[in-house]
DNA sequence: CATGAATGAGACTTCATTCAT
DNA sequence: TATGAATGAAGTCTCATTCAT
């Protein structure tokens, strides 16, 4: 009875890949679930077989994702490394899920982390988790001395959010270039740049 | 922007300026354009004596404010000041803007230039331009010397832009503090850690 | 009905039985065929395996049980008894059946019997059926002057149902009391009240 | 604009009109709202410009109807009657109401009293408070000596109401003719079998 | 200018029934 | 027999927009 044949998980999974297309293409909220269905070749009702809603479909795609930054994010904690190289890790994790799977990033980017006042709000606890563990990063950085301490750490955690989030929307609506493979380049330079914001002032050190 | 007599003049801006604070409160999709009516105390079918849709009080009230910001823009590349004091000038007209008028600042944010498969797409010339303005600073500031060559211009546009509004988010949906009014130094801090981070490198200076 | 090997009929007659508990407790409209499924133990196609439709069930939880009282209606009649006797036998039978099993009961009552847009409709033949021996008792009461014959026996045959269902409906909604056994009780005042009801007039008897 | 122009309260009225007559003919679970629109002759949307939901028309129907029954109820009880002459009141009201307007009475009957599983549920306090008045009304007889005192007065509200709205019924789905007039002569059969069946009991007065 | 009644297309969701295994 | 996935028709309600006054 639990035991779930092939067939069945496929098409949920098949459902679940086909929203994510029509998602990405239409947004949620111009399309239909009837779009879905057509997308993933099944019947109308089969959609409400596996899910309850519509907006259930986008709550599981974005947290099954989100679930793996905040996992990704502890881990980066947990590991011994430098601030930078925990949020070189992050930033990674984020700009490799895009290169992977650009669609996904795109719905989870456009219609769950910044529509604020829809599906942003319902997943707010888990987003915030995720700006939490890179406010964590930066207040370690300063306690050790490679942040300077006159920046917030929660401010400079959205400065992080921000840029990345920016950045691959950037990608996503063509703004700007990106496609070729420079993804490291990206994340590097991005790392870079934020680090350097975040470093103790070389002139307050020769004052 | 016609010229009309006072009163009609006021009807209107009474029912933009209700549209404000209801797409504020609720979201531009979550509202009726009743609600609107009720909000500035007039009779529904007066919101379209005035507008043709919905959707062009939106437009007018993101054009309206927008265009003031790359007026500011344009002004601030003009004038002879650093690239730094360039971006402080953008990045103050912003900040002030939320100030002023959290929730218009609010609704430009949340329902045009982060809803990027709606409104944002239809602005999207608009948002370009704001963010070519801060390119070129940056541009300009590499040319002079004033920041590192090795960051694209157009990346460390979407960094600023990316920065600035999560920032702003981040007040209006109280994930981070700062209502107090330390405005000015979120200003004066998110401007230097961006040109902190876009400096040439200190390492690579003395190498 | 039809011989079946003992398995098969003990899955249907579970199906069934748990149907008088899903129409009784949510409603016929308002469960799904997948409520009467679950209650029943059993897999959704099961219940399609056995019976064409939702309907086909209670028609037959209906039918099963109004040919019993049809049954024991036409008994009454053959017997030898009086109107009032015959009267309290039809009574009795309805009550007892409320009596050993009150959740059917309530089905027949609550979703054929009193449902004259729907099942009420399909079922009227037997409905009427029930209804016409009644009107024979009374006939034969008033040709032998038991019975007034200034009330119509169609007539009367509607008031005695009347009572009935809406003292059972009375107990199936705890609109009144009588619960504890005051069953018997209940029957005799019934049958007594219409009965005295229906007695000659004895004014005009002395007048 | 609390004034309402003939115009505007006529729409209503109309859809509400035409919704009895949907509901009669078709049911209430068996019929779409685009009927009653297409009866009444107006826009789908009109409908729930006026009304709610599909639901509210019918439980504004039928407290609009059932406010009166409790009121000429209460006025009955109010007045110098005897028993038999209030009872003779409520009767008559119901049956006047039939008589008037059948299609609305049906719809009362079938929709909601009777449907105890679903209207008849929401408006039980309602119900109950009609029954309640002639309960009363018993009691009073059984108290001045009228009414037998073995026969519960909630019981004899039972019989009452059970046997005239089957009386309806038989009237509304032609189980039992009574077309040609005879509402008066119904009525006074209706009352004098049950104050009959109710009376103290001769022969125990005799013996 | 002003009012709010009137229109009707559209989307989600439900669920009885069928079917492949 | 038994399972539960698959189908798709149907109906309620929403709301932007139009229109008559």
């Amino acid at each position: 009875m639990s035991v779930r044949r092939d067939g069945a998980a496929d098409k949920r999974r098949l459902i679940l890949d086909a929203a994510i297309r029509v998602f990405a293409r239409q947004g949620f909220h111009n399309c239909r679930v009837s779009d879905i269905a057509a997308e993933a070749g099944v019947a109308y009702g089969l959609v409400y077989h596996y899910f309850d809603s519509k907006d259930q479909m986008l709550n599981e795609l974005f947290s099954e994702r989100w679930s793996l930054l905040i996992a990704a994010s502890e881990e980066a904690q947990r590991s011994g490394g430098t601030p930078r190289e925990k949020l070189a890790t992050i930033a990674g994790f984020i700009i490799d899920s895009y290169r992977r799977d650009p669609e996904l990033m795109k719905v989870i980017i456009v219609e769950v982390t910044r529509a604020a006042n829809s599906f942003g709000r319902t997943h707010l606890p888990e987003i915030r988790q995720a700006y939490d563990e890179v406010e964590k990063i930066v207040a370690d950085g300063q306690a050790e001395g490679t942040f300077r301490e006159d920046v917030d750490a929660a401010f400079a955690s959205m400065l992080f959010y921000g840029a990345i989030e920016q950045l691959l929307s950037g990608w996503i609506f063509e703004i700007v270039p990106g496609e070729d493979g420079d993804f490291d380049r990206a994340k590097e330079l991005l790392v870079e740049t934020i680090c350097a914001g975040l470093a103790p002032r070389p002139t307050a050190a020769t004052a």
